[in-house]
DNA sequence: CGAGATATTATGTATAGACATAATAATCAC
DNA sequence: GTGATTATTATGTCTATACATAATATCTCG
């Protein structure tokens, strides 16, 4: 086991608080991986608080990875703490207002056709569904900043027919009329072909971060995307607190 | 406000099926952003529940951001939606493991000296900080998949000064011996440079993806790391339902 | 001794009730 | 009308209790 001296620092709800203190003793490796932490109720007599209270602050940290919970066993500190962190992909325009800059969006060209070869073989879409695919570029005060690449799914969004996607980028399109379950996103670096140097203003051969992503609706795929930014746009930042929610 | 013909499915806990009946309102986009979504006392009656339970699901809701709340006024459904992605950075041992490949680890270099230039101007280290700059990089079957250019403090980990980081990987090291409270993480895509070329095994120039890592101790930085793979290392994924916990 | 039945126990879920808090709505004074 | 005060209300937190569940420990019988 594991000493019992919590200090709660009386700074806000009594199960955050309890959540801290707990924490702490695991990040500061009071508590070390594989330790049982003490039972819910050696810490409800010894903070003088109701199971319930106690409960919710193991909850939270249950699910946050930090501890493990076993009925009847009791509660131990994640012995397999992997760094976790929540990578947030803001949408494009509301990240070129957030500098300051002026958006635009520009067509580059639709086209309705159908799948086959390279995206049949990956297996995103079955050989012959009709999809409309759409290029296009994403500008902050004039400057290229995201190049991107989509197809989707009539079949999913049969509304993507009638649309020209020339105003309306089509990400912001289908996050307003098409409901989704499930995305899976990879990242990548590649170079510039002499077509995206171009799209992108940046030169041939330039490294480049790509986002591919893949979105379901209940099994069927509605949209692949790959959204190719230049290499030096290092937007993805994420901070993270183990211990603390939502840092 | 929105009709309130919620469909529990009988599936799991009570407060997961309410969790997911309303998750579901919102992803079919039923309810819309904005929304005001039953307040807990008419859902409470609806399922004829405790406000408890109801109140536990509407409250994870919120912490993953699917809804908002506001005392008095009521809970409604997340305007701003944007797309996060749960990032998980395995160790690279487990992940060259997982690939089933014989996992190796090469120290290149381990110098001691002071924070200067850039580590100061980034502001990364306070100027004089005496610090440890290793380089190493990990194979996978013999083959280079990570290359690791990273900082310790020694005023934060004192201990690193006497660790020959030869057989021990300093990622491993440092999670063994050092708590952390914060870390944030930043990916942009490099090209390669003659050295890293060389010790990837990549040409000159290529696309390589780059993670920057930045680990505090206590408003203290602990260290600063450079992670750099091959552009085509789709290491990165995440995937991710809505409504849903731990997708 | 060992396999199977039984008891124990820590967590998991759910309820009912109470008070706190913050934001809104209503009221009152001027 | 307008500003300040008061009332209302939905969420936020906390408690006490109860039973369910799953995993472990103990006991029993051959």
């Amino acid at each position: 086991m594991t000493d019992l001296a919590l200090h709660l620092d009386g700074d806000g709800p009594l199960y955050e608080q309890i959540r801290r203190a707990i924490a702490q003793k695991i990040t500061r490796r009071q508590w070390l991986p594989g330790d049982r932490i003490p039972f819910e109720s050696e810490l409800c007599a010894a903070l003088n608080t109701s199971r319930m209270t106690v409960n919710k602050a193991l909850q939270s940290l249950a699910d946050d990875g930090l501890i493990v919970r076993r009925r009847k066993a009791g509660s131990f500190v994640a012995t397999q703490q992997s760094v976790q962190a929540p990578l947030t992909i803001a949408k494009i325009e509301d990240e070129v207002a957030a500098e300051g800059k002026a958006y635009s969006y520009e067509l580059i060209a639709r086209t309705a056709t159908r799948a086959e070869g390279k995206l049949t073989v990956a297996g995103i879409f079955p050989r012959g569904t009709d999809v409309v695919h759409i290029r296009c570029r994403h500008l902050a005060d004039g400057t290229p900043v995201l190049f991107e690449d989509r197809y989707i799914s009539l079949k999913a969004v049969p509304a993507a027919g009638d649309e020209p996607f020339d105003a309306t980028p089509p990400g912001s399109w289908l996050l307003e009329h098409v409901p989704w379950t499930e995305a899976e996103h990879a990242i990548c670096a590649v170079s510039a072909d002499p077509d995206l140097a171009s799209q992108l203003g940046v030169s041939v051969g330039a490294a480049c971060l790509r986002i591919e992503r893949r979105t379901w609706a209940d099994d069927e795929t509605v949209t692949f995307v790959h959204l190719t930014y230049p290499g030096h746009h290092r937007t993805l930042i994420g901070r993270f607190q183990p211990g603390q929610r939502g840092g």
